[in-house]
DNA sequence: TTGAAAGCGGTACCAA
DNA sequence: TTGGTACCGCTTTCAA
């Protein structure tokens, strides 16, 4: 239906009249051929338009050049950033890498590793936050290299990359409270995993720590500009009126923002809002984005290099702390006198 | 290093005392086997924790399930959404789909084409403004079922979707015109191909048509919002003082928002905005962006249908038409009125 | 320098 | 209901 099958090397082989072993020499560039024969065999590729199929070459050469990685949410960013940045990387070794998307469904990421294996990929690397323990035991059994980012342990064939949500975290609120903020919101997204909660955590941490000087609301929705937009009508709908709103991550602000300027507030004046991770757009939000840089180019390239033997298997079996940098842009700035309402929130 | 090679079909067949033939028969629930057996044979798979190579059974049954596609700017919500479209529709014909991305480079979109070929994909899926006309003859070569947008021609092999660039943009401009607008600017990005040019045409004569009562500029920066503040800086450093700034898509625009706010004009009080797409963002933005509305995600499911036989190849072969639809936002308003200055173009 | 042939990990047809 | 076996398209000894 969709014309001929492509040719084969036998196909090349009979044509050059040569034996395949000889075309494999020339299309790889192995062993010694007269350049007679070779150009033979050239032509003979030339014209049958013969393209080597690549799982016929990794199955027979029993090693394979494509890397996976799994990632809980492609829009965000954050995530495609890193995806860039490793497949950039594992260009320059020679590799491919194929990108799977789980939408933060625990499910969905047992699948798609299940297909990653399949595949029979060089290596795996999992920026995801629903990784369960199971899951993550699993793959620390595989013969395999994985690289985890920000959720599960180390093992002898897994690097664990592992960014300080706590401490980040802290240092967020702690430049708010600095600045007079005592009413505060934490925006974060449903998932019930370790990392996400390791902020959550911070967060909590901080308020408790400072007491009765401030109160607090806690909210979630999902991992996108909507969810920051009805994660804040909750809040304003709530009657609750923080002075500074902490959002899990830069995409989720984004929302957030919208949802803060349809209820008349303006920010920063009446409100601080803060991001995470330093996504692009950060800087074009209006106001720019107050937030935590996080160098996902880094973490790219140090996964790729992590699963690519040639580049640096080395840090196989390692931990690597990546430590993010406050960034004050427009978004943040003094908490307004307490006891001068500025407009009421509106649902 | 990274522990055993993985069980194979042998390895099974030999633990569970039958043929390797059998194994594939409860491996694929395909011809008859008696359960006791059977489960002689999941409890050895079980044992082993063998997992079939894909590789290997594409190999061996002659076909591949899984879809390429290849996008020129991942980045752009507008690729990206697509994509998502078309791996969930894949999906649920049992395919999956790899991505690769050409950063509007035309040599990575001719390796790329060649790795996916290589890759033996089932059907290939080309997404990008940078086809050139030697490629798109060979895709129509090829036994391969394709899918274009945008770009190219239909062939026995290929469909076709295209957008109307050059009516959707003459739409846009008349809007403008229509309310008040006479001093216009147009944001394109750097592509000297097909699709972009349209929407650049139809700018074009839009303004010839409208003759000596419109004046106009033409700039093009990169495809993200940073290209998008470039190309505003650049108009404004110009001197000329647009009205109204018609973007080539919604990513640019969001860039353009940024660039004009910082010179001090406020949207659209002073200046109008238009985007292209209608990406998710554009309605976070600040303020809301008036666009016209790509239905990207029936152009990915419709791109996924016509690649995959048992869905509706149907179509292959055919030119769908998409027409975009105006959606009039925050972004947009009437002129301000000619010889009422609202403040000098900064840099 | 070249070819024959044994895999790589499966599938599927044909006999048994 | 099973096993034997000839491929799928390519790589890689081993001999010639």
């Amino acid at each position: 239906m969709t014309g001929p099958k492509s040719a084969t090397l036998m196909d090349v082989a009979r044509l050059a009249r040569v034996s395949t072993a000889t075309v494999s020499r020339v299309v790889n560039s192995s062993g010694t051929v007269r350049s007679v024969t070779r150009s033979r065999v050239l032509r003979a590729i030339e014209e049958l338009d013969y393209r080597p199929d690549e799982r016929a070459r990794a199955l027979a050469r029993g090693e394979s050049r494509t890397l996976g990685m799994i990632v809980s949410n492609l829009k965000n960013d954050f995530f495609l950033d890193i995806f860039q940045a490793l497949e950039g990387e594992a260009r320059r070794w020679g590799y491919d890498v194929v990108v799977a998307n789980t939408d933060y469904h625990a499910g969905r990421l047992v699948s798609c590793v299940r297909s990653m294996v399949a595949r029979r990929v060089a290596g795996l690397a999992l920026v995801v936050t629903e990784l369960e323990p199971e899951l993550a035991q699993e793959l620390g059994e595989q013969p395999l290299p994985v690289v985890l980012y920000d959720v599960g342990l180390p093992a002898p064939n897994v690097t664990k990359i592992q960014i300080s949500d706590y401490q980040s975290t802290r240092r967020i609120v702690e430049y708010l409270y600095t600045h007079g903020h005592r009413r505060f919101a934490f925006v974060g997204h449903h998932t019930g995993h370790d990392p996400l909660q390791a902020r959550q955590r911070a967060f909590l941490e901080a308020m408790r720590d400072y007491g009765s000087q401030v109160s607090y609301k806690l909210v979630a929705d999902s991992d996108s500009p909507y969810g920051g937009l009805r994660a804040t009508r909750q809040i304003l709908g709530s009657g609750f009126r923080p002075t500074a709103v902490v959002c899990l991550n830069d995409y989720m602000a984004l929302g957030v923002l919208k949802g803060l300027r349809e209820a008349g507030l303006e920010v920063p004046r009446d409100v601080s809002v803060t991001g995470f991770d330093d996504v692009s757009l950060a800087k074009f939000a209006n106001p720019a984005l107050t937030t935590m840089a996080v160098p996902r180019d880094w973490i790219g390239r140090s996964a790729a290099a992590a699963l690519i033997p040639d580049a640096n298997g080395g840090n196989l079996g390692r931990e690597i702390q990546v430590d993010p940098e406050l960034l004050i842009r427009e978004s943040t700035g003094p908490a307004p006198t307490l006891d001068d309402p500025v407009g009421d929130p509106v649902s």
